[in-house]
DNA sequence: AATGTAACGTA
DNA sequence: CGTACGTTACATTG
């Protein structure tokens, strides 16, 4: 829902008007809304799949509604305002008719309760809410109107009604929604003459003949608005035209004649009633601060994040500055020259929050300012570009000493910040987003605005939001400013340890917190200072070798359909398949038919068409040339690729690996093992060494499930294709043949991913039949492997997520989802999430080991990369065979310490060495 | 310019 | 109709 919500918002962004409101004038503005009609505007605008909260709760109608305000409040700036709302179904109207809006469909379901939470919402916003039995919302409006009208107010009336188009007037505006509720027509005097020839008074005359059908009243048939208007011009208004209908000729008049009752009575029920009585008057409805804390949670319990923002974004200055109360009462201490020393003396003791200004990219940070913020509500910052050299010293001494506590928000961007200050950064007791990850491992940021909003209430301005990477252009404002965000920042962090701290602890993620999460991001800041040697010569070669392949590929393509296309644009590729070539259709994608690797292959195998063959040259060629191009383009100053190991982004606990992605160097193909060669030991040491578990995925499996059948195969020490194999197939070891061997490796790895009988079929190339009597053979043989994956599956359903053997929790409430699909994708990861997990715990775990270990031999030799199951080290001259045994040792027993004891399979793993990743590879 | 889609590389 | 990622180019949108 996420997704969908935040592309409504940007939708719903705009309130586009034909003229910008007018600002900074005095005279107080009165906004009228008429909540239900927008209410249903918003819900056929909206579609309801893509707004509901994770109770089922649809929200669509609220958010489209409350999006729509938050515009209109920002854009409009009114003075005063309200929303009527119609208090049922019985008026004076429909007492006057019974048909009257009898047309209308019962109110959809989905629809039903979402007016309630938008009163409920408007009360938060201090916004009057009006209405009264028997009259309907426009009426309310209208008598408001009227009456604002006279008190000298402007008035700006919000319907989709366009019987309010009455109420036009110089001072009196309506917006009238012309799709959905973000684009707004202005309708003044001049927009309402333009549109229907008629002044404003006149429109219900006009409406009156040509019928609304939106309210079930029909009009003179065969008129329609040019002539109704022509008409009212001539006779001076509706009742002139009614006194002289005789006179009017043709067929329109004769139908004229034929409905003059239903004219009559069109216009009196399109009058609207301006002396409703109300229990409050204009200068009753002015614009009120918001119930804040009323306001927050019920933005939480509908889910709206980005609304959320935007809501508060839009508040005038004078109100940020209240709603940052807590944030204001912050004291930033200037400590004078020399003065940190003393101020971070007197808390020797404490855990202080740290906020680091710069850039944090690997090897090429840099640190602008820090901010320091203690529990006391007293904080310091300094310029870096400006600091004091004796508080320089103090900064640098603190900030290296490890026994000195700090908590961080990202902290190992900080590390690169500092470190490109020359600064180390050691003591980090608490980083708030990684925190954060431990507790909602499913969430794609953790932004410290946002933390700090949903955890602490408290709304960090946008430009404190600046991240360390991204706060250069703030020096260009008030230093003094800059100062105090980065105070403000760091006062967060300080406040959002003790709230997150305990949301870590009550999810059993303490331990992984501080004995994994945080040793290993220091880890990981080395490995990505550090980087790994590429031999650019050799790469460029490579580039030249790759391009010359695409050049060719293409020019074979173009001359067999002689034409030349972009062969990267699937668009036109499919223009050149299926229809140019006539090719059979393949599977359907949202913007046509696929052309991936897979449906060329299969197209070409069932034509034979040399441009298929041509196209599938060239998609590999370029993609080749790209990998190179890009890792061309990342190489440093010192020959060295600097990956960022993304700590917090994969929700099983994995790493990421991005800027450049070095976790997904091409190594199944030859040409793609080529590029491998490309990364080589640096000066300095001799050999780059690999290191990775075998079948590390398949030994948690047979570990968490207990199935004994699994269990002997690893301990058999046999290949574990061929064993499973063997018991599958009923025969022996040795018999197993390659082409069974390979099924059973297919099956295995995929029941890790819940994998369908279906999708066996498919990657196998057999039948859906035998695919299924594979995976009931395969169970019933390992049938602790069925009732563990079923097992894990309830369990998570029953607790709401799934854990891994060091408790780290994935939350999936999708398991209990009415939707299908959504339940079943659900249920995979649920199967999945425990073992990918824990596999990337375990590793995670032997990092640290040998970090450790080669840390305490003084080892030169030092971890560079991490591929989810595989370490690359650069080892130092004379340290092959120590290194070798320290990372055997440390990967093998990563799982001696979890709790319950040791894994009860032994973790195998295979080492290589070589000058570069290729051949260190195995 | 920013965003989404298709495609494809890895474990 | 198998999990977890990141990057790229193209196409569409503002």
């Amino acid at each position: 829902m996420a997704k969908g919500m935040s592309d409504m918002a940007d939708r719903l962004a705009p309130v586009s008007a034909d003229q910008p409101a007018t600002t900074g004038s005095t005279t107080p503005r009165l906004l009228l809304i008429d909540g239900h009609s927008m209410a249903y505007r918003a819900f056929y605008a909206l579609p309801v799949e893509n707004f509901a909260t994770s109770t089922g709760q649809p929200t669509n109608a609220v958010f489209g509604f409350t999006s729509m305000l938050a515009n209109l409040l920002r854009d409009e700036e009114p003075t005063h305002v309200a929303v009527a709302f119609d208090a049922g179904r019985t008026t004076f109207r429909t007492e006057r008719l019974e048909s009257y809006k009898g047309n209308r469909a019962s109110t959809p379901e989905p629809f039903r309760g979402q007016v309630d939470i938008i009163r409920a919402l408007l009360a938060t916003l201090h916004v009057q809410v009006l209405d009264k039995p028997g009259v309907e919302a426009d009426d309310i409006l209208a008598t408001l109107t009227a009456q604002a009208r006279d008190q000298g107010m402007e008035v700006l009336v919000c319907s989709g009604d366009r019987d309010t188009f009455q109420l036009v007037g110089p001072t009196v505006t309506v917006l009238y929604p012309v799709r959905g509720v973000s684009e707004m027509s202005r309708m003044t005097p001049d927009a309402v003459e333009a549109k229907y020839g008629l002044p404003p008074a006149r429109y219900p005359d006009l409406a009156a003949l040509v019928g609304e059908t939106s309210d079930n009243l029909p009009g003179v048939p065969g008129v329609g608005p040019k002539t109704a208007a022509k008409w009212i011009t001539q006779y001076d208004g509706l009742p002139g035209v009614l006194e002289n209908a005789e006179r009017i000729t043709g067929k329109a008049g004769e139908s004229l004649r034929a409905h003059l009752a239903q004219v009559e009575l069109n216009r009196e029920l399109n009058r609207l009633l301006v002396d409703v009585e109300l229990p409050v008057g204009p200068e009753d409805l002015a614009v009120r601060p918001w119930d804040r804390q009323a306001l927050h949670e019920m933005l939480d319990e509908l889910e709206f994040r980005t609304l959320r923002d935007r809501l508060f974004a839009m508040l005038p200055d004078e109100t940020r500055d209240e709603r940052v109360a807590t944030a204001a009462a912050l004291d930033l201490v200037q400590t004078g020259d020399g003065g940190l020393g003393a101020w971070l003396d007197a808390r020797a003791d404490e855990v202080l929050g740290l906020d680091v200004r710069g850039s944090g990219a690997p090897a090429r940070g840099d640190a602008w300012g820090v901010a320091i913020a203690d529990g006391a509500g007293q904080a310091v910052a300094y310029d870096l570009t400006a600091i004091e050299p004796a508080d320089d010293a103090a900064l640098a001494a603190w900030l290296g000493d490890p026994d000195r506590g700090k908590s961080l928000h990202a902290a190992k961007e900080a590390w690169h910040a500092l470190d490109g200050r020359g600064l180390a950064l050691r003591g980090v007791r608490f980083d708030t987003e990684l925190a954060a990850y431990l507790c909602q491992p499913d969430r794609r940021a953790y932004d410290l605005p946002d933390l700090a909003i949903g955890y602490l209430r408290r709304e960090l301005s946008s430009d404190a939001a600046t991240s360390a990477g991204q706060g250069a252009l703030d020096l260009e404002v008030d230093g003094a400013d800059e100062g105090r965000r980065a105070a403000v920042r760091a006062a967060a962090v300080r406040d959002l340890v003790d709230v997150l701290g305990g949301e870590v602890a009550d999810r059993g993620a303490t331990t992984l917190l501080t004995d994994l999460e945080l040793p290993l991001q220091d880890v990981l800041a080395r490995m990505e200072r550090t980087g790994i040697a590429i031999d650019r010569g050799y790469l460029s070669s490579l580039e030249q070798e790759f391009d010359g392949r695409v050049q060719g590929a293409a020019a074979d393509a173009y001359a067999v359909i002689g034409r030349e296309v972009n062969l990267g644009s699937p668009k036109q590729l499919q223009e050149v398949l299926f229809d140019q070539l006539g090719m059979p259709r393949t599977k359907r994608i949202k913007t046509g038919w696929t052309t991936d690797a897979a449906a060329l292959t299969d197209l070409f195998a069932r034509t034979g068409h040399p441009f298929l063959e041509h196209l599938l040259a060239h998609r590999d060629a370029i993609r080749l040339r790209q990998t190179v191009e890009g890792l061309l383009r990342s190489v440093g100053d010192d020959g060295r690729i600097h990956t960022t190991f993304q700590q917090t982004i994969a929700a099983t606990g994995r790493l990421s690996s991005a800027d450049p992605n070095l976790q997904n160097i091409p190594i199944r193909t030859e040409a793609g093992r080529q590029i491998r060669r490309a990364f080589v030991v640096g000066p300095g040491y001799s050999t780059l060494l690999t290191a990775d578990y075998s079948q590390i995925e398949m030994r948690i499996m047979a570990h968490l499930s207990g199935d004994e059948g699994l269990i002997a195969a690893f301990r058999s020490g046999e290949d574990l294709h061929s064993y499973v194999g063997s018991r599958v197939f009923g025969v022996a070891t040795g018999d197993v043949t390659p082409a069974m061997r390979s099924k059973i490796k297919a099956m295995s790895y995929g029941l890790a991913y819940g994998l369908s009988s279906y999708g066996l079929s498919q990657q196998l190339a057999i039948e859906v039949s035998e695919a299924s009597a594979l995976m009931t053979d395969y169970f019933e043989r390992f049938g602790g492997v069925r009732d563990y994956l079923t097992g894990v599956v309830d369990e998570a359903r029953a607790t709401g997520y799934t854990a891994t053997i060091l408790g780290r929790r994935r939350y999936l409430p999708d398991l209990t989802s009415d939707n299908r699909q959504r339940r079943e994708t659900a249920e995979r990861m649920a199967l999945n999430a425990p073992i990918q997990g824990s596999a990337a715990d375990l590793i995670k775990v032997a990092m640290l080991g040998v970090d450790a270990e080669l840390t305490r031999r003084g080892l030169r030799s030092r971890m560079l990369l991490q591929v989810h199951d595989e370490l690359v080290l650069e080892v130092a001259e004379g340290e092959r065979e120590e290194v070798e045994s320290v990372v055997r040792t440390q990967m093998a027993h990563a799982g001696d310490g979890v709790p319950g004891g040791a894994l009860d399979v032994p973790l195998d793993v295979s080492v290589g060495v070589g000058a570069s990743w290729h051949e260190a590879g195995h």
